[in-house]
DNA sequence: GTGCGAAATTATCTTTTGTTAATCATATCT
DNA sequence: AGATATGATTAACAAAAGATAATTTCGCAC
């Protein structure tokens, strides 16, 4: 029994006092991937809806500019969805690359088998909406980030909040999240270190 | 009768069939606000969990940085929901400012009691879905913008997609949604008439 | 341990942004 | 209309970021 069910079960118990007994038409859709460090979830072009629970691992989604460079949208870990939101949201293909950074281990179900489950049980529901609240939650707290911080304040923010996630993930990508150059951070860091070390 | 509710009728006849007749107990429990320009809808600190439809104006949410300075997260205007989100979704009291740019009317519902109706009458909820996911949608495609783009590319695509909003609404709150200085936009308003009018 | 490749840092130079303050333009109010 | 406040532009300078390339460090495979 993987842990994912068991923290979804919880969820869904908390949120809708649906008993994990009786959870079984909802994971009864779902199957395990796994993926190799640097493993492709999602391609560029790919139109598959497919949803995934991340047991294990973090994910990163990125896209590849005109001139070749790759710009890093946003990074998943442990107990998030991972998903191409525009293909989920818009059936567009996808436009950007859904990658593992470790070994990772997901809980994957086609999105419109789980709306075929959302109609016929419509007491899951409610897990549907947290997770979208949570994920638009954590959309505009990146948003404010970017509109309140300077790139270096952004850094010491993500530091602050998300050392582990940060302590896991090559700079490049973190600094490609931020919105600025490997270069950039690596002299952010260097002032960082010559003033105050917090 | 208002025109917010022709079309949130309509929206809801086409995601989930609920014909127009049926959606008296949703509506009943509306109401209107209306607003003159730079009028404020949700105050900082606020805890009171209001969700309300732009039928007509502008609005926009913003903070008061620890230097005094604004910081505009975003815009919202005519068929978009506007709220505190982190009062809706995590229950805090409001950090940010939201005010009307323009006149500026408002249908309004209490969130908690938009809860009841969709408790009492599921068929609503996709309606709930639908604009999660078009506002997850566009907070993503603002977070890809700062990613991916430079802040006078940030600033062409937003007229290019949005040229009758930018209109409507002060350079300085533009500039600091883009993330940069009303100086900066300036200037970069200058380079773009220096070089090619595109 | 050695060697290899990727990542991070450093250096140099150019471009852009931030900051502050002054000026110019434009609404708005009386 | 005239006065006033707000928003936009410009100027001057300091600070930071982008681009490119060289160098160093680090992790991993052999």
């Amino acid at each position: 029994m993987t842990g994912s069910v068991t923290i979804l079960q919880q969820l869904l118990f908390d949120l809708a006092g649906v008993l994990p007994a009786n959870t079984a038409p909802l994971f009864a859709m779902t199957r395990q991937v796994k993926l190799d460090a640097n493993g492709i979830y999602i391609r560029e072009g790919d139109r598959e809806r497919r949803l995934a629970f991340i047991e294990q691992g973090i994910m990163r989604a990125y896209m590849v500019k005109p001139n070749g460079d790759e710009a890093t949208l946003f990074l998943r870990w442990e107990n998030q969805f991972i998903a191409s939101h525009e293909t989920i949201i818009q059936r567009k293909p996808s436009r950007f690359i859904y990658r593992a950074l470790e070994p990772t281990t997901l809980m994957e179900i086609d999105y419109d088998v789980l709306e075929d489950v959302l109609k016929t049980h419509p007491e899951y529901e409610p897990l549907r909406n947290f997770f979208l609240m949570r994920m638009l939650s954590e959309s505009l707290a990146m948003i404010e980030s970017f509109v309140t911080l300077s790139p270096e304040e952004r850094y010491r923010s993500l530091l602050a909040e998300r050392f582990n996630i940060v302590n896991r993930v090559p700079d490049k990508y973190i600094a490609s999240m931020l919105g600025i150059t490997p270069v950039s951070l690596s002299r952010i860091r260097k002032r960082m270190h010559a003033k105050g070390k917090s």
